[in-house]
DNA sequence: AAGTTAATTAACCAAATGGTAATATACAAC
DNA sequence: GTTGTATATTACCATTTGGTTAATTAACTT
């Protein structure tokens, strides 16, 4: 699996995001870890495994001591994908807005048709989707 | 289930980042978000619902159209956890720094033990683990 | 009414997920 | 060796998750 679905299946737990912030604190150990949650300590032991394979932290090793450290670079690459992402959306906000003030242009040059208003709203629907979509590919694979 | 989990779970399919991506461009129907990928519409159906069960889209409605749209509001809350925890780790960082520097110092002044390598480390990591716990109560409840 | 289009729902499947109880492993102290 | 501490692993459980096929629903057109 890929690097990104790991980084949000592993946040998409509370207690995995509490452990996480315990670590920003500083390095820990499992009972600590275990501390602040009604949980047994496998349970735990199995969340600490789900963000270790994500590398979202690191363990150590000293005697029976297994200390955990917060490793940050998945939730950089995360934030990054959010960070841009969001930078498309607010992008297409404009392109939206101007496409709607023409719409109100074009509107005021040619008088109303018969239609119904829910005729027309499918005919802005179908203009919309038919332009933008037969230049995209296979996103699955090429997004990540 | 809490909104951040609700949201990272939905992200964390690589098909639903991709469907957000699309949406980013602008409202598209069910059939149109299908194309790109190698899967039936029940099973783009199903993905739909979890990113409107997220807030991370909506529906619309037009005769049999189905018009979705993108939702930002939750990727901004999740992007905005990311970011307040990234400060968390960067500040731990300085902290840790500064910390083997005063290690080192008092490895400086005093010479050293006869004691192993390994049994010095455990007293480094015994001396961390005992100051910052205490202050903690329950992340689980307190962090979202 | 019949046919078409667009989408949802139901039933099914294998795998994954959050938990538990029991057990095993690793290490220190006596 | 025994006891205590810290943690991992195994087996089990109910539920959820990504997919499929088949059936159904909703809306429009002829």
């Amino acid at each position: 699996m890929d690097q990104l679905s790991t980084t949000f299946g592993a946040l998409a737990d509370p207690t995995r995001r509490a452990i996480l912030s315990r670590l920003a604190s500083g390095e820990s150990s499992v009972t600590e870890l275990a501390g602040p949650f009604n949980m047994t300590l496998p349970a735990i032991s199995k969340h600490l495994k789900v963000l270790e394979k994500a590398h979202l932290i690191s363990r150590s090793r000293t005697a029976q001591w297994r200390p955990c450290r917060l490793t940050p670079a998945p939730l950089k690459h995360a934030g990054g994908w959010i960070e841009e992402y969001r930078k498309f959306w607010e992008e297409s906000l404009d392109r939206l807005e101007i496409y709607l003030e023409q719409l109100q242009e074009e509107k005021a040059d040619h008088p109303p048709k018969k239609a119904s208003g829910r005729r027309k709203k499918a005919r802005l629907g179908t203009r919309r989707m038919t332009r933008p979509q037969r230049s995209k590919q296979n996103h699955a694979s090429g997004v990540d």
